[in-house]
DNA sequence: AATTTTAATGCAATAGTGTTGCATTTACAA
DNA sequence: TTGTAAATGCAACACTATTGCATTAAAATT
């Protein structure tokens, strides 16, 4: 991945972030006219590919971005999301991680976990 | 609400499916013209309010439509889904109940948990 | 430093999901 | 049978996301 300015601040912009962005989110933070809307897409696409970041689903099916800690070949993020219906802030609960059993015969690949409702803020 | 068609067909085909239905599945799936597409999102969100079915937001954040057991006046469906990246189906995995602790502050309105994968059919 | 390669970008067009406004129809209660 | 509000159809719109293609520019090569 080559180093241009639309890669370096929307990294930045997730990593420095308390809660994950979305795609409008990166668009408004972003300076004015830095790059087109679609390149924001493509640079997203490019820093999930390359483990930097990761996608949560969010309840309105809107994708937002947060930063990996660990992650480099595989994405695992097996903790929950919460998402409060005051502020919209959607957070990573990264040390809430779900215990379940599936039944038999099911493989896992990826996990997406929202949990909405109201935030220790707002509440 | 009102008995109509729309409502009567609509609620039929999500009842009697093994999986979750998307709005474009519920279309195609009722005769050609027996209602505008619009008629199936307001059905649909009746059926939600009603406690008739409730939503599943896919990974692609797609609205998917399940039957409910016992929801009248509160949805609960704190049960996961699974999303066969073969064949597509979600289904509801209605005992599969996830355990998990939130820090204090946190107050949980709705869930929704997603698994993706491969199903028992498919693997 | 100049050249080459190809990843990255901008722009326009397009697709898909879902919502809203408003006039008309229809289920059902009175 | 009549009146009323719920439900519908249709057109327009909003929003998220993708695709094609010509152009630009990062970085490897000479
Ligand atoms: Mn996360
Ligand atoms: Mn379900
Ligand atoms: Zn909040
Ligand atoms: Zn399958």
């Amino acid at each position: 991945m080559r180093k241009t300015v639309a890669n370096t601040e929307i990294l930045r912009l997730i990593t420095e972030s308390e809660t994950t962005l979305s795609h409008a989110d990166i668009k408004s933070l972003l300076p004015e006219g830095l790059c087109d809307r679609v390149t924001i897409y493509r640079v997203l696409d490019r820093l999930v590919e390359e483990g930097l970041i990761h996608k949560v689903v969010n309840i309105d099916g809107v994708v937002n971005y947060a930063s990996c800690d660990g992650c480099t070949t595989k994405h695992h993020h097996n903790h929950v999301h919460f998402n409060c219906e005051k502020c919209n802030a959607v957070t990573c609960l990264d040390n809430v991680e779900p215990t379940f059993k599936l039944p038999e015969g099911y493989s896992v690949k990826e996990m997406n976990f929202v949990i909405s409702g109201l935030c220790p803020n707002c509440n």
